[in-house]
DNA sequence: TTGGAATAGTGCACTTTGTACGAA
DNA sequence: TTTCGTACTTTGTGCACTATTCCA
């Protein structure tokens, strides 16, 4: 019996999956019993020998004790614990020595595994039967000794999970699912973007909008830090929540939102989005695709990983902020809740004992919210109980209670008066409404809503990552303007460099940064990632990518696209003004959403930096640029400081990392080191083939050249040729492969045909990988059978071989057509036709003559048999054919029917004529019968019809 | 504790030019 | 007797990738 991986992984699994349980508890039951049925798939996926089914077994019969049901309800402790009434039953009963040492081994298995669990990996367990007894028949119940043994759960274990890598197809599956997700959040980023030109909504921001920020279009060249009041602002009047239960539409939800000044991350950072474009600011809606893996169950080992080191580790158990943190990852002071349902449950029934006084409100709040993370974060009810017994007099709470003081005075500075009141009171009664900036800070983000929030959950996935924040074209900055990175909602203007950072920070991965703008997207990934080589192999080949994105591109550019302007001291700056404000409000080409009440100009802001262009400056449209920039970046990447990232790395390479067939040429520019392996550009790296290999691309090795590298041969040696004892030969055998590169190439110069003689090669055939592989003057004819018109000709031709095909553990040679010299192509083709031509009447011919016989045949046997039926049977219709009593005789090609369906009353006269007989057929009323006389027959087609007197006739054509 | 390097394990791609036997 | 069609015996090696372990 193979114990200790199965229990152990099942142990660890329950495990995994009780520290899951608080995030989702009522599906604990389900992930259970999907997590072992699928490793019971996975085991007979993999054709499991006999010990691993046993494993399997006992994994089932471990969770359908008693106390592994009670672990998959969620109830019991961390510790896994195992109950055996009958353990090992076979060695109690049926070996009364094995018997006591059983038992004396049972007795002391308990204390084993506690006091040695490292000893218990070192152990070897042997495979062995495992018989399903019945526990009353085999031990006496006195015998029955109930034998515990508990598994202390380690961290290591949870993270111990089952190695099995991914087939093909479920890669396939995985890059498909990744591919629609990609879609759809394309689709999402382009109705957002859509609402964020929504006229009703542009002009209820600028009416809320204080008269000084007006101005911000006003300047002539618009830099980043003219951006910053406007972004303080928004920051300072607009608070995230996670995710409303409400289901409304965007457009709703961005009214309703700028309504109550608060909404998700999205609905916020749309409406920031909205505001710099009501400002007539060219601007983007920027968002981080969080697509689901392109590697099959990457999301969900990352899931059960992360949450089981959430419960291992208790990060969510202390509720001490990282305050340094939460700087570097630029968190927001407004956060939004973790579970905003359950706490807006609590908080309704903690309403009416709050009092008028903030802070003791808060305190209650804090109090509550601790609580509820407290319940929300795997049950761990005694660090759990330590914590509330600790009170506020934590240091994380003191901590706490500072920023609430600082956030309160900074949002009562920040604020006008009266919405600092309304905080309050809002704070005070409206319970529901999670508005409280004590709330804010103490409150984690829901996961699911992606939103963000105060780290105290730093290190769980993805929760306070950056997903979306706006772009707006500043062109005052640098030479030609620039798009600059504006996340209004955490109050940064121009931290492009934050964003890696606070994603990594998140285990937020930056595969995908998308910038929509006029129902276009743009992937700008590259401006906010550095180390490229880290998503590369996460993100959809780039084929696929670019195609997707080709049409929104050029709906992007149309939309942002403008001329920028290369500097140029001479460069009119009002006309450069008037193209910024131009351009920013034809980014949005929606001329029926455009809000009437904002004077908007009539042109079209390509149209009017074209004419702008015209002075003295050099214009070049924006998307260039930016492409230049993008492409500069993705071409400066800085190196990398670990070595495995060299692998695959597509601008640098170390020559450790190269694969057989690589090399360096030429060797240099070294770029720099990497513990101590020179680097270089990948560009130097070039791929070596064998000369065969070479030839099927149409290219052949140069004379004089040597092999840039030479390799053992791969694959089994051939030891056919050699006695078994002979040595020298089979260590001849392995042979070497010369391998050369590019660079000692040049086109294939194959022989010419001459006289009409086909070259060929030394199998007397001609190998066509390609068409470049056809010796001059010859030519491929791909067509079936073709090889017989050539030998009927008598013109020389060639087997083409294209291919191979492997089959039965060997590979053959797959012939598609012939080789043939052109001056012979006409004369085969035209053959080939009239041959052709031929074969098909033949074959024509052929099928009639077998479809005749076998009708012939058909109906001969019927006749036979109804005629042996008339002579010895009782004139049943029994031994009919079924199928032909029904049909009856409906005529096919050659059988011709004249039906009549009226009854005749002669059925019982034919019975008379016996031998000499007429043929007689049956129907469902009526027995057909075909008498001599009435029978005539077509010398010319050779036909002869029968006729019955009911009218019925058959066409038999006589052979 | 974290990140990098080494190592181990696994899936997958590549390999590559028959033969015996029966039916027509 | 010759020609043609079909079934058979259904690889095995090494690379590349990934997870794990070890170490600084």
């Amino acid at each position: 019996m193979r114990t200790r991986s199965s229990n152990k992984q099942s142990s660890g699994k329950e495990s995994t999956l009780s520290a899951i349980r608080d995030v989702d508890s009522e599906s604990l039951a389900d992930m259970s019993n999907e997590a072992v049925d699928k490793l019971v798939k996975r085991a007979k996926r993999r054709g499991l020998s006999g010990k691993n089914k046993q494993d399997n077994r006992l994994q089932c019969a471990s969770i359908s004790t008693p106390e592994c049901r009670t672990k998959s309800n969620g109830k019991q402790a961390v510790d896994a614990k195992v109950t055996w009434n009958d353990l090992d039953a076979r060695s109690f009963t049926r070996d009364p020595a094995a018997n006591e040492t059983s038992e004396a081994e049972g007795g002391s298995f308990k204390s084993n595994f506690q006091d040695s669990d490292q000893e218990m990996d070192d152990i070897d367990w042997e495979d062995g039967s495992d018989p399903i007894l019945d526990p009353i028949k085999n031990h006496p119940v006195d015998d029955i000794r109930e034998v515990t043994i508990e598994f202390s759960e380690s961290p290591d274990s949870a993270k111990r999970k089952p190695i099995r890598r991914a087939t093909a197809e479920e890669k396939g599956l995985a890059e498909l699912v990744h591919k629609v997700h990609l879609l759809c959040l394309l689709a999402r980023g382009r109705i957002i973007d859509r609402a964020c030109d929504d006229p009703l909504i542009q002009a209820s921001l600028l009416s809320i909008l204080p008269m000084h920020l007006l101005d911000i279009s006003g300047d002539s060249k618009l830099h980043a830090k003219a951006l910053s009041p406007l972004v303080h602002w928004f920051h300072n009047n607009f608070r995230v929540v996670s995710s409303s239960s409400e289901k409304k539409s965007l457009h709703s939800a961005l009214a309703c939102a700028l309504g109550t000044r608060e909404g998700t991350l999205e609905e916020l950072a749309a409406l920031s989005v909205a505001l710099f474009r009501a400002l007539k600011l060219t601007t983007r809606f920027v968002s981080i695709l969080d697509v689901a893996s392109i590697k099959p169950d990457a999301d969900k080992y990352e899931s059960l990983s992360q949450d089981a080191s959430k419960v291992c580790r208790g990060i969510f158990n202390t509720s001490t902020l990282m305050v340094d943190r939460l700087k570097e990852v630029f968190m927001s002071p407004k956060s939004p809740l973790r579970n905003e349902k359950k706490i807006k449950d609590n908080c309704s029934s903690s309403k009416k004992t709050q009092s008028n006084d903030s802070r003791s409100a808060v305190e209650q709040k804090d109090k509550m919210i601790d609580t509820l993370s407290c319940e929300e974060q795997n049950n761990t009810s005694e660090e759990c109980g330590s914590k509330q017994s600790q009170g506020s007099k934590r240091k994380g709470d003191l901590e706490f209670e500072m920023q609430l003081q600082m956030a309160m005075s900074a949002t009562e500075v920040a604020t006008p008066q009266s919405n600092t009141g309304s905080d309050l009171k809002e704070l005070n009664s409206n319970s529901s409404n999670v508005s409280s900036p004590f709330k804010r800070i103490r409150t984690i983000a829901n996961e699911e809503s992606s939103s963000q929030g105060i780290s105290t959950a730093l290190g769980s996935r993805k929760i306070g990552s950056p997903l979306y924040w706006a772009e707006v074209y500043c062109s005052g900055e640098n030479l030609t303007g620039k798009w600059v990175h504006v996340d209004a909602i955490h109050d940064i203007v121009d931290g492009e460099q934050k964003v890696e950072a606070a994603a990594d920070a998140c285990k937020t991965s930056l595969r995908y940064v998308v910038a929509f703008a006029g129902l276009g997207a743009k992937d700008v990934t590259r401006r906010y990632c550095m180390k490229w080589y880290k998503i590369a192999s996460q993100r959809i080949n780039s084929h696929w990518w670019d195609t997707v994105l080709a049409p929104l591109r050029e709906l992007e550019s149309g939309a942002t696209g403008g001329m920028a302007l290369l500097e140029n001291p001479h460069v009119d700056a009002s006309n450069e003004h008037e193209n910024v404000i131009a351009s920013g409000v034809s980014d949005h080409p929606m001329p029926n959403e455009l809000p009437n009440n904002v004077d908007l100009p009539k042109e079209s802001g390509r149209k009017n930096d074209v004419q702008s262009s015209g002075g003295n400056s050099f214009a070049t449209p924006r998307n260039v640029i930016e492409d230049m920039e993008l492409e500069t970046r993705a071409l400066t990447e800085p190196l990398p400081t670990n070595q495995q990232a060299y692998r695959n790395h597509p601008l640098y390479a170390i020559e450790k990392w190269l694969t057989k067939c690589q090399i360096l040429h030429p060797k240099g520019p070294i770029l720099g080191f990497c513990s101590g392996h020179p680097v270089y550009p990948r560009a130097c790296v070039q791929t070596l083939r064998t000369k065969e290999r070479w030839l099927r691309e149409g290219l052949q090795v140069k004379a004089n050249e040597l092999p840039a590298k030479v390799v053992k041969q791969s694959g089994k040696p051939k030891k056919v040729q050699f006695s078994e004892d002979d040595d020298y030969g089979e260590t001849d055998s392995k042979g070497i492969i010369e391998l050369y590169g590019m660079w000692q190439l040049e086109p294939l110069q194959l022989p010419h045909a001459v006289n009409g003689i086909v070259p060929k090669n030394e199998r007397g055939q001609v190998d066509v990988w390609s068409e470049r592989c056809l010796p001059v003057g010859t030519m491929h004819l791909r067509l079936p059978r073709v090889f017989y018109v050539a030998k009927r000709l008598e013109i020389d031709y060639a087997p083409a071989m294209v291919g191979f095909e492997f089959r039965n553990g060997r590979s053959f040679p797959v012939f598609d057509g012939i080789v043939v010299c052109n001056e012979f192509k006409d004369a085969i083709l035209e053959a080939y036709a009239e041959e052709e031509e031929r074969r098909e009447a033949e074959e024509k011919r052929r099928n009639e003559a077998q479809a005749i016989s076998r009708w012939y045949q058909l109906l001969s046997s019927i006749i036979t048999r109804q005629r042996l039926n008339n002579s010895y049977g009782n004139g049943s219709t029994s031994q009919m054919p079924s199928n032909f009593q029904n049909a009856n005789i409906q005529p096919d090609v050659h059988v011709g029917s004249q039906r009549n369906t009226q009854p005749s009353g002669r059925q019982k006269d034919v019975k008379d004529h016996k031998l000499n007989a007429p043929s007689v057929t049956l129907t469902d009323d009526h027995e057909h019968v075909f008498l001599v006389e009435d029978q005539s027959f077509d010398e010319e087609t050779s036909t002869k019809t029968k006729r019955c007197h009911c009218g019925f006739s058959v066409q038999v054509e006589e052979l």
